[in-house]
DNA sequence: TGCCAGGCCCTCTTTAGGGCCTT
């Protein structure tokens, strides 16, 4: 599966925000085996507010490649692979929004980071990825806020989610589509909806 | 330049409202 983090101009592409940076990054059997990264020319300005959060500037996205070619890369690097994102529902807006400026549109579904900790980890403080990192023990990317440092930090956070499920219910793996199944299910029918959805599994192998 | 959203989730709820999370 991929992990992608999209920083942009601001929050809503249907207002008109673009994406300024993303990164991918390709997980496999538990950790991190590739990384895709650019800046991208948003082709509007980036307001203040988000350069103070960000760290990128307008000098930055204007020397940057367009947003068309950058996001034909991407797409290319992700493939039919799952897609995972922190808060998907932002980065799943953005993704499909620069897709369709190229022509191209998503086939695969994203699992939210969020939703899953929202069940997993029910003693969190918070739900901000960088609280959950440093709540589950994970390594701090050096910079937050920019699109690799938080899709890192991201791919470890699932990563981790996987292995406590693992724990929890004694699997020897656990897939996408188990996480994509349980995201949206109520706190209280967790237990209960993941025995089922492995029961299930093992009656159709 | 600053504004703009929307889905999830809890509760003093369900004929609703408001905080959280992403930039």
């Amino acid at each position: 599966m991929i992990v992608i983090d999209f920083e942009t101009t601001g929050l809503s592409p249907a207002y008109g925000d673009r994406a300024t940076e993303i990164a991918a990054v390709r997980v496999e059997d538990g950790r991190i085996v590739d990384r895709y990264q650019s800046l991208m020319n948003p082709q509007r300005s980036i307001p203040s507010f988000i350069t103070q959060l960000t760290g990128i500037t307008n000098a930055m996205v204007r020397k940057a490649p367009p947003a068309a070619q950058v996001m034909a890369e991407v797409a290319d690097f992700v493939g039919d692979q799952p897609l995972v994102a922190h808060n998907a529902s932002f980065d799943s807006k953005f993704w499909d929004s620069e897709l369709n400026r190229i022509g191209r549109c998503r086939q695969q579904p994203f699992v939210c980071s969020m939703l899953i900790a929202r069940r997993v980890l029910p003693q969190a403080p918070s739900y901000k990825l960088g609280v959950l990192v440093d709540f589950a023990g994970l390594p701090r990317a050096a910079r937050a806020h920019r699109a690799l440092a938080d899709a890192e930090m991201a791919a470890e956070l699932i990563c981790h989610l996987q292995r406590e499920l693992m724990q929890r219910f004694q699997l020897a793996q656990v897939s996408h589509d188990l996480l994509q199944a349980i995201q949206r299910r109520p706190k209280s029918q967790l237990d209960a909806c993941v025995r089922r959805l492995i029961a299930a599994q093992c009656a159709a192998a």
